[in-house]
DNA sequence: CTTGGAATGTCAACAAGGCTGACTTAAAAT
DNA sequence: ATTTTAAGTCAGCCTTGTTGACATTCCAAG
């Protein structure tokens, strides 16, 4: 319907709407998956997804900046500092001054809250291995591509600019 | 680390931690990007996301049960309704009383509705076909195959269900 | 026919986690 | 000396999820 050329060949096929409807949904059951676990763990903390993203982003880049984590995880302040706070009272991060620039606060994962950080992502990485593992390297390529090609401009800079930092 | 056997070979190279890791923020940057376009036109008409889950399963399954979509969102009654009520009060989703079992409340979407569901899904596989496009047909079998291993399986029967229903 | 259970709807209260706006403090930059 | 920047804070609002309690309607089994 929206470009009328679907029956062209192999070539287009996967371009249908349906395709594309299908590939929407695959992305909503995905996620919904691919959050499950650690959300289960949270639930018995007082913890959200939120917060498991801060320890995440902090544990991939520590002495990270709040400025910076703020333009990763693309909300407001207020909401960053919401649950940083919350973390920071906890004893799961440490916020250091910094000592060139002052102003800004430099973030470190705790011992504590590399060992939350872990069990969280240890049960995220269980099923992604799992899925990996079912799918075979190839789709994992082609989900890597497509993921990447899905992403907005900025974010795919901040996703490449974490890649290149851990090599 | 976890499982300590990642230079054996290509064969399991992409299963380490970093490639896995990789692998979440891929789906969390990804998850964004595919849920903008949509959201930046919800936010002016004080809908949200909720509401366009709603509207999306709704169109592709014309007729459904309020309790077969609860399943399908995974979500309580309480926190459908509010959102189905509003739908419906604003006259984009129709509510007839089964004629089988009167219980059930079968669902559909009005004229208004059908447009604003287009409308929503118009810029959501815009964005998802040019994301194709350029990941080409071998990476989309592959987003597909990853994203189907990581669901939960009553997500993916769910998933398989709906694909089957409309061919 | 009565009763139990299922499907639906509704009310109230609460929490997480987004948002805006206004304001302060400290330090860097101009 | 002034302006800008980084961070933090307070207050209030919204969406969307949760529980729990309860009413209604209706099918089906006893």
């Amino acid at each position: 319907m929206s470009d009328g050329r679907t029956a062209q060949g192999e070539t287009l096929l996967y371009l249908t709407d349906e395709q594309l409807r299908q590939g929407a949904e695959a992305m909503f059951f995905a996620y919904r998956g691919f959050t499950a676990d650690p959300d289960r763990i949270l639930a018995g903390l007082s913890y959200g997804r939120a917060h498991h993203r801060a320890l995440h982003f902090i544990h991939g880049a520590p002495g990270t900046t709040v400025n910076n984590l703020l333009n990763i995880l693309g909300v407001t302040k207020q909401s960053l500092n919401r649950v940083l706070r919350t973390l920071i009272e906890d004893g799961l991060v440490e916020s250091r001054v910094g000592r060139i620039d002052k102003r800004e606060r430099h973030l470190y994962l705790t011992e504590e809250g590399g060992r939350l950080e872990r069990e969280l992502s240890d049960v995220q990485r269980a099923r992604m291995r799992a899925a990996f593992r079912d799918a075979g390297p190839e789709a994992v390529a082609g989900f890597r591509r497509v993921l990447e090609a899905m992403m907005d401009p900025e974010m795919r800079l901040q996703y490449q600019k974490l890649r290149e930092g851990r090599g």
